[in-house]
DNA sequence: TTCTCGCCGTAC
DNA sequence: GACGTACGGCGAGAAT
């Protein structure tokens, strides 16, 4: 029989003694710890003590009271909070909720006065009601039924308790304060008097008012000082008295547990560092891998493994390993399985010392059986490298396939690069460091027996993960079809895209040859003024050598800084500053020809594969916050375009014998979906009627007739309507467009007043975001914002700004990606002809035959046109050419 | 010697 | 502090 019905935590009151009772704690990421938990370490022990009793935590709300206009000095000696107590509240607050503890927090209220009207209403419905406080106020509400703890120091009072305590009963504790007073919320009571005084009138006249009564009896220097005090006693007492029938907008009822967010207090734990209550949330035990894990090192063992593996209908875990991540062709070490609760483990060429191993032709053809059964169920990891892997001999997969990475991505975005992250994050999963004992030094050979074992042991828990976290995402997708439509656009992504990587683009070496010693006689030029300039040679390459001649030598003043508060010397800042010096000008020309030269004409020839003279980067599909793809080794999303110089190095993308390059882009896709998104009148109709929306948004802003915007507006335009799309404020307009701030303002509040659709749309961003944490794109992908209730308002801001800029990049990223589907399809009939080879985020090329151009391009732009259904029409242009260079 | 971080610059 | 999403090269200083 529990003893209680109701405890009522006074969560505030406990912050505040535990941050100054308990020492200093931090994180490792040095912020302050220590009264976040010394609060989860007090209510624990209460729930541990009271088990199944209904629990809620009160804490007072951000702000004054309703106390504070009532007495303008209560609490004035407390002073501002310390900042190393605030930032720790609304982790705690978000550490309860996770744990599923109902919070009471009501505006303008004490939590004191909340707790006594909860308390109250509590025991009117017969409920024995247990405070959890360390505030002596509270015992004024001890009674039949209303019971207090201090959990901090285990004690509890009733009635008898309080006398015993304070010589006084509960119903006189108003009294006893209101004489006494209390330091800490800066009442002072009357002078001189103290607990023994307060007690020894309150026995001799009864309550305060007959002490009042009865003040000109009270002789010496405290019967001044209570005659003194007489007329302010009455507030005092109001001050002391806890309230017990305040309107609260809650009804306190509903406040019961909730089920806890495991995911959550998973993520909250780790940051702050509690570890042992880490490991102690729910370690789900690895029973998908019972026996030891096999290792099938011949033909024979993979034969059998087949028949294995045909004999049931149960899902497969499989995952490769590869040798070198960043290596142009697919270099298979090993493949793991797990099926009927079995782990496998298949070393292949050069994979360790074994003497025996199995190519991995041998295995991908013993296992054709089961790549084509369209009945089995596959958990891999990584589908598009899998997916390359097998298309070495020509094999695809035809069974039900399950992406745990891409899965993962969809669920938590990016940020967990290994299985082991995701099993931690999404099961909680702890999975034994990976190859631990490959690390440098040691590799005597005793080391190298040991490693195999190791690396069984390692497979065991990594084909048991990929099996639980294929079986978690198969379950939860077949309740959640906004995820199940996401995920079915990037399953069929995974295949677009490895071939795509597996196609390459061609490259003419011979042009990037040419231009790398066109550009190397004009750096040495450049590099030679440069000293002359600065008096003595340097650096060019060093911002820290440069800054210290600009700034230290040369003395030209300080414009901008980075953000670490040294001076700048990024290309805005030096712009701005040729007008003082030459040297910057020529600093200039040496970046954007070195830029080139280093990160493009040398590095691209690096990358080429021997075989095909091809370069097949890797598209990323779990890298972006919002959905984008990216590239990498080398990124081909990033070659320049905007000036002369750079567009030469496009000439160096070329189309193979007998083809030419196509390109086609969306023009303006993120302002078309913005207008889709924000339903803003004036957008949605300049894009339905055809007009040319930098020349209607100047003719809006500067209110001209759009027949009479002139060049310079347009400009402005554009770069309001780009600034917009990613939260630009005044300030970041001024500086973009070299004008004064209020002129900004006045363009960005005539822009609003004007689109008044997209105003409403970027507010409704940054509420969602804020109150839920997340926003949507246009399919439903969730991108989340950590950063959003940061205590930080610079990482605050920063987060609104990405939450404006989220769905319209992210629902842009997933139109690209219906239209790779989409052209995919239509070049179906080609048969390989026709090759996908590049995607530019809102532009996709291809390697067309020549002889093909005239038939399919059409089919392209209308595929691409038609790949979502907006409310304004979708425009793309294109480009055909020999190279890429030779198309814009 | 290798690794990490800050700065800078390219793209959309 | 002030414009969103990426990747990569270089220098400088720390870790090894």
């Amino acid at each position: 029989m529990k003893d209680f019905d109701l405890i009522l935590v006074d969560g505030s009151g406990y912050l505040f003694r535990a941050f100054h009772a308990l020492p200093p704690l931090t994180n490792h990421k040095g912020q302050p710890t220590g009264a976040i938990y010394g609060v989860l370490n007090m209510i624990r022990r209460l729930k541990k003590m009271h088990e199944g009793v209904e629990m809620i935590v009160f804490f007072d709300p951000p702000g004054p009271t309703v106390r504070h206009s009532i007495y303008a000095a209560y609490k004035a000696n407390r002073g501002k909070m310390p900042d190393d107590l605030r930032v720790q509240i609304e982790p705690l607050h978000q550490i309860l909720r996770a744990q599923g503890l109902p919070l009471c927090i009501v505006p303008e209220q004490e939590a004191d006065d909340v707790i006594g009207t909860v308390a109250c209403a509590a025991l009117a419905k017969g409920k024995r009601v247990l405070i959890s406080t360390q505030d002596k106020d509270f015992a004024q509400l001890v009674r039949p039924g209303i019971t207090l703890i201090d959990t901090m120091h285990s004690k509890q009072y009733d009635a008898d308790s309080v006398y015993d305590k304070y010589q006084v009963p509960p119903e006189r504790i108003i009294d006893y304060l209101a004489l006494i007073g209390d330091s800490s919320d800066n009442i002072p009571g009357v002078m001189k008097v103290g607990p023994k005084t307060a007690v020894k009138w309150l026995q001799a006249y009864g309550d305060l008012d007959g002490i009042m009564q009865h003040a000109d009896s009270i002789g010496g220097k405290v019967g001044e000082n209570l005659r003194a005090s007489l007329s302010d006693l009455p507030l005092y007492r109001q001050l002391v008295t806890i309230n017990t029938d305040l309107e609260l907008p809650i009804d306190w009822q509903n406040l019961v547990a909730q089920s806890q967010s495991l995911d959550d207090l998973r993520d909250y734990y780790r940051e702050m560092g509690f570890r042992s209550w880490y490991q102690e949330l729910n370690q789900p035990d690895l029973d998908f891998v019972k026996s030891k894990v096999v290792c099938i090192d011949n033909v024979h063992g993979c034969q059998d493994l087949l028949k294995k593996l045909q004999s049931d209908d149960l899902p497969i875990a499989c995952s490769l390993f590869f040798g070198d991540p960043l290596g142009r062709c697919f270099d298979v070490k090993g493949m793991g399985l797990c099926h009927d609760g079995v782990a496998y483990y298949i070393p292949l060429v050069t994979c360790t010392d074994h003497s025996q191993h199995v190519p991995w032709k041998v295995v991908s053809s013993v296992l054709k059986p089961l790549w084509q059964d369209a009945s089995k169920t596959w958990f891999v990891f990584q589908l598009k490298h899998f997916l390359r892997a097998l298309s070495w001999d020509g094999n695809a997969l035809a069974g039900e396939v399950f992406d745990v990475a891409l899965l993962h991505y969809i669920c938590y975005g990016p940020g967990a690069s290994d299985l082991s992250q995701m099993a931690m994050k999404a099961l909680g999963l702890i999975l034994p460091e990976r190859g631990s004992l490959f690390g440098k030094g040691a590799k005597t050979k005793c080391v190298e027996a040991m490693a195999i074992a190791e690396l069984l042991a390692q497979q065991q828990a990594e084909q048991g993960a990929l099996m639980a976290l294929g079986l978690h995402y198969q379950a939860k997708m077949a309740h959640d079809a906004v995820m199940a439509d996401i995920y079915a656009v990037d399953f069929s992504l995974a295949q677009i895209l490895a071939k795509m990587e597996d196609t390459g683009v061609l490259i003419d070496v011979g042009v990037l040859a040419l231009q790398a010693k066109d550009l190397s006689s004009r750096i040495q030029e450049l590099e030679l003024q440069a000293h002359a300039l600065a008096g003595h040679p340097f650096n060019l390459s060093s911002p820290k050598q440069l800054q210290t001649i600009l700034y230290d030598v040369l003395h030209i003043p300080i414009l901008e800084k980075t953000p670490t508060g040294m001076p700048s010397t990024s290309e805005s800042t030096l712009q701005r500053l040729s007008e003082n010096h030459a040297l910057p000008e020529c600093v200039l020309s040496y970046r954007s020809l070195f830029k080139l030269q280093s990160t493009y004409v040398e590095a691209l020839p690096k990358m080429l594969d021997d075989d095909s003279g091809r370069i097949h980067s890797r598209f990323l599909q779990t890298s972006t916050s919002t959905g984008r793809l990216s590239s990498q080794n080398p990124n081909l999303q990033n070659i320049p375009i905007r000036t002369e110089e750079g567009r030469r190095i496009r000439k160096a993308f070329i189309a193979s014998d007998g083809c030419v390059l196509v390109a086609l882009d969306y023009s303006q896709v993120e302002l078309r979906i913005m207008a889709h998104i924000s339903e803003d009148e004036t957008l949605l109709r300049a894009f339905s009627e055809g007009i040319d929306v930098h020349t209607q948004t100047a003719a809006d802003i500067f209110g001209v007739s759009i027949d009479r915007v002139d060049a310079e507006q347009r400009r402005y335009a554009k770069v309001i309507n780009f600034g917009l799309i990613y939260g630009m404020s005044a300030f970041g307009l001024a500086k973009q467009l070299q004008i004064g701030r209020d002129e900004a303002s006045r363009y960005i509040d005539a822009y609003f007043a004007r689109y008044q659709g997209v105003a409403r749309y970027m507010d409704a961003c940054r509420a969602q975001a804020s109150q839920q944490g997340y926003v949507e794109t246009l399919l439903g992908r969730k991108i989340f914002f950590p950063d959003i209730a940061s205590s930080q308002a610079s990482l605050r801001r920063a987060s609104e700004r990405a939450a404006i800029n989220a769905p319209m990049q992210g629902t842009a990223a997933e139109l690209i990606k219906l239209a790779m589907r989409a052209t995919d399809t239509c070049l179906q009939p080609y048969g390989g002809r026709c090759r996908l080879i590049l995607q530019v985020h809102d532009e996709l090329v291809f390697e067309v035959p020549d002889d093909l151009v005239e038939e399919v391009l059409p089919k392209l732009i209308h595929a691409m046109e038609h790949a979502m259904a907006l409310a304004v029409p979708l425009e793309v242009s294109s480009g055909v050419g020999h190279d890429w260079g030779s198309i814009h």
